[in-house]
DNA sequence: GGCGTAAGGTCGCTTCACCGAACCATTCAC
DNA sequence: GTGAATGGTTCGGTGAAGCGACCTTACGCC
């Protein structure tokens, strides 16, 4: 039992079912957060969504009516009514509590979120794709000014990459992580240089994956993870890593 | 709207809130198929074991009584008695339907978690975690023809490379990652070459992990990796990947 | 040999999330 | 002005999960 402990005590940590009702909130204010619904955009009627969810229409009425109250949703009665994104939707949310510690767990899945994607999008990933990419680089480059713009950009950019990928399970590992991502990253300074250079990665990445070398696209992306790590690093308390898997 | 279409798509599918039941089962059954959990363990008292996982003793019941039926574990009444897990726990669970494509999606998802795992753990092991993985390498040359025990020391070794990164949600992500693989692994025959080559691959990876050579680490696991998917490749179906994240 | 105790096994009640469906209220197209 | 499409409201039903009390078994210990 000795070496195991790390890996056994996450077996006996206390189980956290999770309800339709947080589920549900969480996937629909995480892609108005990233801008996967833009503001204005609307949502399917009530009825409709429920079924597409799965769900019924007094649970997800809930997650709406939470999401309404939240900001990110404005709902309008009548015959051409519905429900829409809010013109400014918060950025992030206020995840609040032990944030220090949950942003570098955040950091550390990112790291393979990203890795793995770039690894497989070299592999995989088509040409199409990579022009795609390489014009969204050309985009970020033109909207280093507008933080809002360029992360809305940064956002497609790496979900782009995780699609190049071709696999929907890092597809969806990717956006659950760019939601994180945001709440984090909506703390911090984002200067004009900061934002060139980080946008020189996406180059390098996006060379790397037209070559088709993988291990090297890994190597960017890495370079380019570790930048937001330094930034955090200068704003939040401290790494605290245990000896074994910082328990 | 055009292009976002993959990313969307997942936005509204199905939302499957995973029951209190089933997550403990899941834990349970994935820890004695792993091996954190060894045949003829004792597992706490059910009332301890309930307090510690935050559920009822009704509910962890019902799990119990699921692994006591399907083999996992034993339950012996009186003063002396518990809840043991079981000389010779079933390898691996029927999943059985839809196999095939959860397969493929199952093994991107390892791409990452493996790759992000030597990336950090190349950056932040300590040798004597590094030693660990030498000698589980070491043991595991000398199992070769007794896979079962080979496959447990394989599931320690990857373990320990998370356990490396320092990273709790990587190792919670990487004991998944196995786990579902054990699924997968256990269908498939493993010839002494395999084995053998496989564990070569190994030591490759903590080489370049002593090193401090994250890129390399990953290359080296992402060959090892390949080996796995080209023996499952000849027995499952087909990777069936769409145009744009398979969809 | 019997008694206490630590375990698993059983029962019944309560609570709450989720579902389903009917119905209300508002607004606009026609 | 009427009807249809939409959000808003209410209420009863159902099943999962929790809580607690009690039963049963078997072993250590006196």
């Amino acid at each position: 039992m000795e070496e195991r402990d790390a890996a056994l005590e996450a077996v006996f940590k206390p189980v956290r079912p999770t309800s339709t009702f947080e589920e549900t909130v969480e996937r629909l204010g995480s892609a108005i957060r990233l801008g996967l619904l833009a503001p204005r955009d609307k949502l399917p009627p009530e009825r409709e969504l429920a079924k597409q969810l799965g769900i019924s229409r007094s649970t997800l009425r809930q997650a709406l009516t939470a999401l309404v109250q939240s900001g990110h949703l404005v709902a309008m009665r009548g015959r051409t009514g519905g429900t829409f994104v809010a013109e400014r939707p918060p950025l992030a949310e206020q995840a609040g509590e032990p944030l220090d510690q949950r942003a570098w767990a955040v950091l550390d899945y990112r790291v393979a979120v990203e890795a793995g994607a770039a690894l497989l999008a070299a592999e995989r990933g088509d040409e199409s794709q990579f022009d795609r990419l390489e014009e969204l680089v050309a985009r970020m480059a033109r909207e280093l000014e507008d933080f809002e713009e360029y992360r809305r950009i940064d956002v497609r950019f790496h979900i782009g990459i995780a699609e190049a990928a071709h696999s929907p399970r890092l597809l969806r590992a990717m956006t659950d992580v760019q939601a994180q991502m945001s709440d984090l990253i909506s703390l911090i300074p984002h200067p004009l240089e900061v934002l060139a250079r980080s946008n020189e990665q996406h180059g390098r990445v996006v060379k790397a994956l037209r070559k088709r070398d993988g291990p090297r696209a890994v190597k960017q992306m890495r370079e380019h993870t570790e930048g937001t790590e330094h930034v955090l690093a200068g704003l939040l308390p401290a790494p605290a890593r245990g000896p074994s898997a910082g328990a």
